[in-house]
DNA sequence: TTTTAATGTAATCACAGTAGTTACAATATT
DNA sequence: AATATTGTAACTACTGTGATTACATTAAAA
């Protein structure tokens, strides 16, 4: 399966904001932590303001903070919030519409699609934000580092 | 999410052969089902080998069947055996190693795709080759087409 | 033995989606 | 007025995948 890394950019972006507890975080940031382009991040940011996980504001001295707590924010909603187009995929082109398993095949796909999908994005919500920055704790105390 | 075609092309290959009960079809047959290239169908064939889900030979008059019945073959194998590679994706370029949030997050994102793509592997193992035959012709009564 | 039908596989092309980049207007503080 | 920041458009570059062509290989059938 071949995935965008949205995901995996989004939390670790929401992980940044936790991590910052409520103060204002710039896109430029954001952008240093994931090592990649400030814009990238508005882009993701504007998925994340839609489903109101984050709030942002522009102007000086301003930025991006979380809209809740993060023991509120769990993986399911992030998920859908940047992966809200179809995980799975069918092919581009139409089966064959005179074979009868061509003309039935793709319903049955979306059948088994859906619930799949519906069990990751459950197993997903038993992560909240808060547990991963968690987890991000327990590693730097080992590896002890904190220049940010 | 952006994946790519290959699971849905595979239960679409599979149900055909489940379909045809134990005769050998071509990959030739195969395409103009699923709407595509011989090759294309052919380089399936060969991950769906590998993973003893199908006999494939060479030769005037042969081409693959199910190596066991289809009521023994779940999706949850299929998608192993076409999808091997990460279904979840961490962007190219490795996060700032020296942000503590940059420094731990693939450990834990990794942590966190694992049990998610578990989740959906164990979701799918629920659905049998012949659960999609059936579907398939259950759907086809209502329509009632039979060129094949 | 020759012909025919099939797979395996390499090489190449075309296309689509995504990340990256630059530039600049809009917004809001200092 | 100067500065810092987001929003957004336009464009480039890259990568992965599907599509296509070609041909060697295999094995039955004539």
């Amino acid at each position: 399966m071949r995935t965008s890394c949205r995901f995996a950019m989004a939390v670790h972006v929401l992980t940044v904001l936790a991590y910052k507890d409520g103060d204002r975080v710039t896109s430029e940031l954001l952008a240093r932590s994931v090592n990649t382009n400030p814009v990238i991040i508005r882009r993701l940011l504007l998925a994340l303001q839609e489903a109101r996980l984050v709030e942002t504001r522009k102007g000086a001295g301003f930025g991006s903070r979380l809209s809740r707590s993060a023991a509120r924010i769990h993986l399911g909603e992030v998920f859908r919030a940047v992966e809200q187009d179809e995980a799975f995929c069918l092919p581009r082109k139409k089966p064959n519409q005179a074979c009868p398993v061509g003309h039935c095949i793709q319903a049955a796909l979306e059948r088994v699609f859906g619930s799949a999908l519906k069990a990751m994005e459950q197993d997903l919500a038993r992560t909240t934000l808060a547990d991963v920055v968690k987890m991000a704790h327990e590693c730097c105390e080992k590896g002890s580092r904190s220049e940010m």
